[in-house]
RNA sequence: GGGUCGUUAGCUCAGUCCGGUAGAGCAGCGGACUUUUAAUCCGUUGGUCGCGGGUCCGAUUCCCGCACGACCCA
């Protein structure tokens, strides 16, 4: 048994001194009427004397987050979901038993509080606790991290994300801007009557993405299934199926490296509209992200890391070649030389296979040489076929697909494209891919012959597009890490000795 | 995978360069105080110095390895 600290010891002793004088630690029969918003947005901006003539009654409940001791007075500050709220508690006002429950209080305690408002002298907004108007209603053991610096070490921000939550008021404001952004987009494309779906995310193939995935298995079934790369496949499958417009806002996962922008499960929405091009959901894009800014900011500009970035349409449109010529600084002689493509490349330090072909190489040089470069909303077009195996060719040059990426803040932010819909072409793709995959590519493309079953039952022509919503809100919360919007980040697992926990043998087919 | 940095009290941090078993602030505990708000004042408790090994009379400090994390690179 590990050593109990000083301070949890005094805390217990507390416990049995509370429990001595019949007091329920963990009671679950207090009413609570108001918030510390309701009250301090109702009665914030009265005068002391405007407040002497309220004589409602208040009540409240939160965390203890700090006491101002006077001795036979104090002042407390209750935080509860809406923020903070002061109260002041007088012994001759709560009587000898609640003042003496009140001394035996801890900062962190769940606490209840009922009575009047008042203004202090200097103007504060404070609740004058009325007789027996104190109840401990949740004890806490543990103490909180400090009051004034609050919580910095990120990993036990990370890994304890409550208490982060508790003592660090400006990342609950990032998980409240959050739950607002993808409310702002469910509201978007429910007015443009999308109708929201869920489809799977253990599937039998993982497909709708270049990427790795996770393994499962279901053992009453005894089948092998994977953890979603995209949900992309399904969510076409609904489009053959006749429902024309179908949005999904939900986790991906890819067995892929951890970094400041990546997650392994990520959230992301994808939409596909029938009878639409990518053309078409390049202005909804604009829209969409307009509209968010606008609802948020209440203009269009906002600033990321030091960035000031402006998101008024119409935002620049830039083909992959023109972006790798004018940003990338390479010669347009370079690039109709698939030799010569690939030279320079490796001389960017891309590893460059005999077998990837020259849309692929283009690509790493793009994001060699491009990508950081694009901070202001940019859609990038005219993608090359051999990287978009789901995508439909260009109308006029068969070896580019009508595709964009969104690009701000040199960082991709969403990927749309027309629908390859015609079967036969889907199949030569797939076969594409499964000769990359045969060549070393573990993120290739499988053969999903129930998806070209599909296809051949006739999709509609269709445009479709995958949004990140970890990356928006990084951006539109001004957020450097990924992790600081993802309320349970992937960490490695410890246990309590500090140790690695098991890690599993993995297999690598 | 590689590099750099970090890991010291519940929290925020000093100290380590130059080896002699650690300090502060907040929190806690005791006392004073009924309009404070990082309350104040007086007193005071609290440490496997991330883990393991090596060198040494002696290691939080030097060396090696490991773990976890952060950032950068691939």
């Amino acid at each position: 048994m590990e050593e109990e600290s000083e301070l949890l010891k005094k805390r217990r002793e507390k416990i049995d001194s509370l429990k001595a004088d019949g007091i329920d630690l963990y009671p679950n029969d207090a009413r609570v009427g108001d918030t510390t918003a309701s009250v301090s947005e109702r009665f914030g901006p009265m005068t002391a004397e405007e407040l002497e003539k309220i004589t409602e009654r208040f009540t409240l409940a939160g965390r203890l987050m700090a006491v101002r001791d006077f001795g036979k007075g104090a002042f407390i500050s209750i935080q509860d979901r809406k923020g903070r709220l002061q109260a002041f508690l007088r012994k001759n006002q709560l009587g000898e038993k609640t003042f003496s429950l009140f001394k035996r209080l801890d900062v962190g305690d769940i606490i209840w509080v009922a009575g009047r408002v008042f203004k202090t002298r200097t103007g504060e907004l404070t609740i004058d606790v009325e007789e027996n108007g104190l109840r401990l209603l949740s004890k806490s053991l543990r103490p909180l991290p400090e009051k004034w610096h609050g919580l910095t070490d990120v990993e036990i921000r990370y890994r304890q994300r409550h208490l982060d939550l508790i003592v660090n008021p400006e990342v609950r404001k990032v998980f409240q801007q959050r739950s607002r952004i993808i409310s702002l987009i469910r509201r978007f494309m429910e007015e443009r009557d999308f109708l929201e779906v869920e489809t799977p995310m253990m599937q039998p193939r993982a497909g709708g993405a270049v990427a790795r995935p996770f393994k499962t298995f279901h053992n009453a079934l005894g089948m092998n299934l994977f953890l979603r790369i995209a949900p992309e496949l399904y969510l076409k499958r609904l489009i053959t199926g006749g429902l024309e417009r179908v949005f999904e806002i939900n986790r991906s996962f890819r067995n892929e490296g951890i970094s400041t922008f990546h997650n392994p499960e990520f959230t992301m929405m994808e939409f596909y509209q029938a009878y639409a091009t990518y053309e078409d959901l390049m202005t909804m894009t604009e829209e969409l992200f307009v509209h968010i800014v606008r609802k948020l900011f209440d203009s269009t500009k906002f600033s990321y890391q030091g960035k000031e970035i402006d998101l008024s349409p119409p935002w620049r449109r830039l083909t992959v070649r023109d972006a790798v010529v004018e940003i990338g600084g390479v010669e347009t002689a370079v690039l109709d030389d698939a030799g010569r493509m690939a030279d320079h490349a490796r001389k960017l330090g891309v590893e460059v296979k005999q077998s990837d072909p020259p849309g692929k190489v283009l690509m790493a040089i793009f994001d060699e040489t491009v990508e950081q470069n694009l901070i202001q909303p940019t859609f990038v077009t005219h993608y090359p076929v051999d990287v978009s195996p789901l995508s439909r060719r260009n109308a006029e040059e068969r070896t580019l697909a009508d595709r964009f990426e969104l690009y701000i803040c040199g960082k991709e932010i969403a990927n749309a494209f027309s629908e390859l819909n015609d079967p036969v072409d889907q199949r030569g793709r797939f076969e594409m891919q499964l000769r990359e995959r045969e060549a070393g590519d573990l993120e290739a493309h499988e053969m999903d012959e129930d998806y070209i079953g599909a296809l051949e039952c006739g999709m509609p022509p269709t445009a479709g597009e995958g949004i990140g919503i970890d990356r928006i809100v990084m951006l539109l919360t001004d957020s450097a890490s990924i992790r600081d919007v993802i309320l349970f980040p992937l960490l490695r697992t410890r246990d309590d000795w500090g140790h690695l926990a098991a890690r599993c043998p993995h297999d690598n087919d």
